[in-house]
RNA sequence: GCUGGGAUAGCCAAGUAUGGUCAACGGCGGCAGACUCAAGAUCUGCUCUUGUAGAAGUCCCCAGGUUCAAAUCCUGGUCCCAGCACCA
């Protein structure tokens, strides 16, 4: 009978539930095993990409029931921030794909209206996830599901908020975030959700350097390159731009109106009065560290709306500047600060020597401040300079100073000397959805988290050294992650959903810091979806209670049930394992690990991670959700392909490298299971019978069931499909050849397989399991035997092999009809040999043809040594003896009936040993002899 | 730019830690054949070059080096990918 995915999966997942044999309990005979994956934000309906993750982590943790653990599986949804308004979006905007997937939730009239409300839709969308989940055969705790906008989430985020706020660990600073006028806080994020331009844009910070002048004002020239500040012969302003006076505390700045928005927003600045360039060109200015006093003229390259509209002029290093100063015939020379070695000859010679700006322009041809080439000697410059440049003359202290490694420093001082300050703004221009420019502001009382925290950080770090993490590398990699990790602003303004700022609450908590405990909620959260606690009466008294162990006189009067959950959470945590994707390397992971440091002790710090990577379009291109429409639907794909034949294909290349979608691949894997439920179904007649193959099964079949163990365990996954559905079949298939047909062997190695076959495939394995036993095989116990070593058994099946194959090879090149095929088995005395050279090899020296060659009489010598040289291979491998002829003779039959041929089998020892070909044959390699008619 | 990863036959992709059993697992695609009403099916063989004796030659991004021996180790170079702070 055909095997049909659709009813069969359809059947298991419903016995899984309605036997709700995922749910966690406890029980102090099983240790216990705690995983979760990083919870997904609603933003658009899972895609088949997205699932990857899912799936694997569910094989792993369906291996880890086997293998009888407690196992503890929920899931929740991260809904915080802003990704349902961008699902809200496109359903207003009609979005066709949506509205057809909406049909697969049977959404009538009334739902469809409430979905336009973005809270609506997170918990709407979160619903359609568990029901994904389980269509891909996953064993997931729905009963412990959380989503982080339920008022029982917001409780804990108040409690931890409270937690760190009592323990010092949120700091109030300033902070430069974008603003859009006229809507507040906006985030700029390629997804552009709050934006209709620039979700690309860079925050560039740019040093302002003031230049006063004589008269109390202050020019603050905006640059990038600060430590060209050496060789500054003027300042450069725009001609035909308004400027302006601006306040600035007690300062009084003169900046280009079209960048006064930015002062104020970033300094308070209050604009008082205007000034005219030609003012503005009367002055005269002093040069911060060197004192120069330069003065002012203007060109129209200033842009006036980009930085102040005050720009500080380096003719030496700056073409722009260098091409401006030749434009208006001034009398400036160059002032010669910086020096880059190795690039003489490069670039056409714009390294060779100092005064880069004045090579370039003249290698390249410039003369026009119009030449787009500009820009691009520009950026080379920099880039050199950057990496390579030494300052080497004219700087003061700075002399022979690299770059790279005192551009921070002379920022600092300008500072710290109050000469200068920092300037943020986009590298292109932002509009907000209301069509108003995005700016930086300067957010004065911003919240941050002290990721900074050193004691934090290397409590962090040592627990780090302790854990299980895969891929290897990113244990290394995370250390250095941490040592990187500054403050991170953890509230923000503006529509968002989320939990209040318990300390303030015109404040929303931002979605990385509320994703960092969440594991330890989920088993709040099975009370509370099961009804068994209010969420009003989750206070802090009760958190603290349940996840810190303290006393509790809370409002809750069954105060065993409180305590009831206390010991779930101790029982369960830490957590055993967190599963998420690439893209948490550096913000998920660390700051997950970072705040179970901060809130709990030493013992509940997570002990593992496993990061993986996802499925990609053809081409290697990322599938967004938007565009989602060119790949089955999640909930189509089980019906297409099989749930399992997805499994399949996820676990089929290293979980640490992108998968690219292929759907011939997976029709090949649903193939494969279609054959291997023939196979098993299959009703050949077996019988008592014993054979010497028997024994060769047997041990591949224990062998094979450690390895894949292994193999899983280790998130091997590929590694150990191959062997259960590929290698072990093979070996089922040499037994039948080879003459095996013991009944009981057969049904030990079918059943045997099923359970290898549960976390990768649990559908068809259930199924196959049910056609003989009662139980479910989801409640097994994954196989176990005493590990046997290779021996000479398994040697001589491969034996046989290859014999097999060098038959088959030479028949082919013969190219003739063949009469028959002598096989002669070595001489005694080369076995002799073989065994001296095995020893040597056991006390460590490495046997050389010299010293055998002598002793070689039945072949010409340069055969002779070819000979030896083989058997050395053989024993340097220490293959074991096996007896050749015993072995040939039980495979004699197959060997005649595949390869067509009448097969002798002669010994060394025989008197008839005869034939041209004999004095080939070597131990472990017979002298194969073919006759042709 | 910073950090991490990578480059293997027409394509995808193992192998690299512990150098030799590697002309290099597996899959796709291609070719030939079987089953013969058909099949998005399955099975068998072939798929770098040469070859009527189990072999030889040339190969694992490029250039050097170490070694009896290198896809694997070392040095330098080129190219590609991912992540990068208020964004989940």
């Amino acid at each position: 009978m055909p095997y049909d995915w659709i009813e069969i999966e359809q059947k298991w997942q419903k016995i899984w539930c309605d036997m709700d044999i995922a749910a966690p309990s406890i029980d102090s005979n099983k240790k216990k095993y705690y995983g979760i994956f990083a919870y997904p934000s609603p933003s658009s309906f899972l895609h088949i990409g997205q699932l990857r993750g899912y799936t694997l982590l569910d094989m792993f943790l369906r291996l880890k029931r086997m293998q009888n653990y407690n196992v503890y599986f929920p899931c929740g949804t991260h809904a915080t921030g802003i990704p349902s308004y961008g699902f809200v979006k496109k359903l207003e905007s009609g979005n066709s794909e949506i509205l057809k997937n909406l049909n697969y939730y049977g959404v009538n009239e009334e739902t469809l209206k409430k979905l336009h409300s973005p809270a609506y839709a997170a918990e709407f969308l979160g619903e359609s996830y568990k029901k994904s989940w389980k269509a891909f055969g996953m064993l997931v705790d729905t009963d412990s599901y959380a989503i982080t906008i339920s008022r029982g989430y917001n409780k804990f985020i108040e409690w931890q908020f409270r937690t760190l706020y009592k323990s010092g660990y949120l700091v109030q600073k300033p902070h430069f975030a974008p603003y859009c006028p006229n809507c507040g806080p906006v985030a700029v994020d390629p997804s552009e959700s709050d934006l209709s331009r620039g979700g690309n844009a860079e925050m560039m910070e740019y040093t302002l350097i003031f230049f006063r002048t004589e008269d109390g004002f202050i020019l603050p020239a905006a640059t990038l390159r600060p430590e060209t500040i050496f060789g500054v012969t003027n300042l450069w302003i725009r001609e035909d731009a308004k400027y302006v006076i601006a306040e600035v505390g007690s300062m009084n700045w003169i900046i280009a109106m079209d960048s006064a928005e930015k002062f104020i927003n970033q300094f308070d600045a209050k604009i008082v009065a205007s000034i005219s360039s030609r003012d503005i060109q009367s002055k005269k200015v002093k040069t911060p560290f060197t004192g120069n006093v330069i003065a002012i003229y203007e060109s129209n390259f200033v842009e006036p709306g980009v930085g102040s509209g005050v720009v500080m002029s380096v003719p030496s290093d700056a073409p722009y500047d260098l091409v401006a100063v030749k434009d208006k015939s001034l009398d400036i020379d160059p002032i010669p600060i910086i020096r880059v070695e190795g690039y003489d000859k490069a670039y056409m010679g714009v390294f060779n020597g100092d005064l880069a700006a004045v090579n370039g322009v003249r290698s390249w041809n410039i003369e026009s401040l119009a030449d787009i080439r500009l820009e691009e000697l520009t950026k080379l410059i920099y880039k050199i300079e950057y990496h390579n440049g030494i300052l080497y003359k004219n700087c003061g202290e700075y002399n022979d100073c690299r770059i790279s490694e005192v551009k921070d420093k002379i920022i600092d001082r300008l500072i710290k000397d109050r000469n200068g300050d920092k300037l943020y703004e986009f590298d292109q221009q932002v509009v907000c959805r209301c069509g108003t420019t995005v700016i930086i502001k300067k957010i004065r009382d911003q919240w941050f988290i002290n990721y900074h925290n050193e004691r934090i950080k290397n409590l962090t770090k040592e627990h780090i050294k302790k854990m299980t993490i895969l891929p290897d590398e990113y244990k290394e990699e995370l250390q250095s992650i941490i040592d990187w990790y500054d403050d991170r602003a953890c509230t923000r303004k503006g529509n968002w959903l989320g939990t209040r700022f318990p300390m303030d609450s015109s404040w929303i908590i931002e979605p990385i810091a509320d994703s960092t405990l969440y594991p330890a909620f989920y088993i709040v959260s099975r009370y509370i979806n099961r009804g068994m606690i209010n969420v009003e009466d989750l206070d802090d008294e009760f958190f603290d209670a349940v996840f810190l162990g303290k006393a509790y006189k809370g409002r809750i009067n069954d105060k065993d049930l409180v305590k009831k959950i206390g010991k779930e959470f101790n029982y369960w945590y830490p957590l055993d394992l967190n599963a998420g994707g690439k893209e948490h390397k550096r913000v998920h992971f660390p700051v997950f690990l970072m705040m179970h440091t901060m809130v709990f002790d030493e013992h509940k710090l997570p002990d593992g991670l496993f990061v993986h990577w996802w499925v990609t379009e053809r081409g290697g291109v990322k599938i967004s959700k938007s565009k989602g429409g060119d790949l089955p639907f999640v909930l189509d794909a089980p019906k297409i392909y099989s749930a399992d034949a997805m499994r399949m294909f996820y676990a089929s290349v290293t979980p640490f490298s992108d998968l690219e979608w292929n759907e011939t691949d997976v029709i090949n894997f649903r193939n494969r299971l279609s054959q291997i439920w023939e196979f098993i179904t299959g009703n050949n007649q077996h019988d008592d019978s014993l054979h010497y193959i028997d024994q060769w099964f047997e041990r591949m079949i224990k062998r094979m069931v450690r390895i894949a163990e292994q193999h899983l365990i280790n998130m091997k996954f590929r590694e150990a499909m191959n062997i259960i559905y590929y290698n072990y079949f093979d070996a089922f298939e040499w037994y039948y050849a080879r003459g095996g047909n013991n009944s009981t062997l057969i049904k030990f190695a079918k059943d045997t397989v099923k359970k290898m076959m549960l976390p990768i495939t649990p559908h068809i394995a259930e199924e196959l399991w049910s056609l003989n036993h009662d139980t479910i095989l989801s409640t097994e116990s994954y196989p176990s035997f005493e590990y046997c070593e290779e021996n000479e058994i398994e040697y001589g099946e491969l034996y046989i092999k290859r014999i097999y194959s060098d038959i088959a090879e030479l028949i082919k090149l013969i190219g003739k009809k063949i009469e028959k095929v002598n096989l002669y088995i070595a001489d005694e005395w080369k076995y002799g040999l073989y065994r001296e050279m095995v020893d040597m090899f056991v006390a460590g020296r490495t046997p050389k043809i010299s010293d055998f060659i002598s002793r070689f009489t039945d072949v010409p010598g340069k055969k002779a040594a070819k000979q030896i040289s083989a058997m050395i291979e053989f024993a340097r491998h220490s293959t074991p003896v096996i007896d050749e002829y015993f072995i040939l003779t039980d495979a004699m039959n197959l060997l005649e009936r595949k390869l067509d041929v009448k097969i002798t089998i002669i010994k060394g020892s025989d008197g008839n040993y005869t034939g041209s070909k004999k004095g080939e044959a070597i131990p472990l390699r017979p002298a194969i002899h073919i006759q042709t008619e």
